[in-house]
DNA sequence: CAAATAGATCGATGCCTGTCAATATAGACA
DNA sequence: TGTCTATATTGACAGGCATCGATCTATTTG
C-alpha cells in the first residue's frame, strides 16, 4: 500500500476547489481523477429519472415520508426496482430509512441534497 | 398526436416545483416522468468523472478556456473520447465552443452550471 | 497542390446499470 | 408454529455508454 494521504471529505469534491479560480492569474489545481470519481458517484445517484421522481414523490408526501408500497404503486415499476433505487439514494445520504414493524419508511434529507447541489458550483 | 401542452422550460425541472412543499399540509404535485427524464439528462451530463475533470481543467486554465489537444494531453484519454465528452457538455450548455483556425476552444458557462445546481434544491 | 495538423465522426467492444421474475427474509398475528 | 404481508436479495437480460482505433474533414503552411 502506498503512503496514505488525508482522507477525502465532501469539501474536496467541489468543482470549485480550492478557490473560485475562474480566470484567476494563479490558476487553481484541477480536480484529481479520484475526487472526480467520488463526485460523479454522488451525482449519478440523483441523475436518474426514477430516482428523481422518488425524491419528488417523497417530498410531496405527508410528513415528507413514504413507505415502499406507496412508492411502488405510484411509480408503476416493480417492487424490487423501487427497492433498488431507494437503496442507491439512501447510500448517497439523500434518503433516511426507518423501519416501523413490517414497513420501511423513507424520508428526505434536504441538507444532503443541498450539499450535493453546492458541489457543482 | 395528443393535445399539446406548454413546452417544458428549465424552471419546470426543479425538484422543488411547484413550491418548496416539504411537509406542507397541501402536498405539492410530484414531478412528471417526462420532466424527470429531462432533468436526469441534464444531471447525467455532469455526473461523469471525465467530464467533471474537464470542467475543472478548463476552469483552472488561463482565461478559463482550453483547446482539445491540451485537454487530451492532460486527461490521458484518447482524442475521440475527449471530443465525445466535450460534445456532451456543450450540448448541455455547460461549455461554449469557439473555432479559431484549426483549433477548437472550449470555455466554461458558469451561469449554466449554477442553473443546473439549483435544480437539485 | 501537397503535406501536416486539429478535431469530428464512425464502428466495434466491453462494462455498467435499470429492470424484472423468482426467491429469501423478517415481522405481525392467529 | 404456521400463514400472511412488506421489503430485500439474487440472477438474468437488455439497453446504454465510455472508450478506442481507424477514418474523414477542414485549415494552415510550404
Amino acid at each position: 500500500m502506498a503512503t496514505k494521504t488525508r482522507p477525502r471529505v465532501l469539501a474536496d469534491l467541489s468543482l470549485a476547489t480550492p478557490t473560485q479560480a475562474c480566470c484567476a492569474p494563479g490558476a487553481a489545481e484541477p480536480m484529481s481523477r479520484e475526487n472526480a470519481e467520488d463526485l460523479a458517484l454522488l451525482l449519478k445517484a440523483v441523475a436518474d429519472p426514477a430516482r428523481l421522481q422518488l425524491i419528488s414523490l417523497i417530498r410531496s408526501s405527508a410528513n415528507c415520508e413514504a413507505c415502499v408500497c406507496d412508492l411502488t404503486e405510484a411509480m408503476g415499476l416493480s417492487q424490487p426496482t423501487i427497492s433498488h433505487h431507494l437503496r442507491v439514494l439512501t447510500s448517497a445520504g439523500v434518503l433516511n430509512r426507518e423501519q416501523r414493524g413490517t414497513w420501511a419508511w423513507f424520508s428526505l434529507n434536504p441538507k444532503r441534497l443541498k450539499e450535493i447541489s453546492r458541489l457543482l458550483i
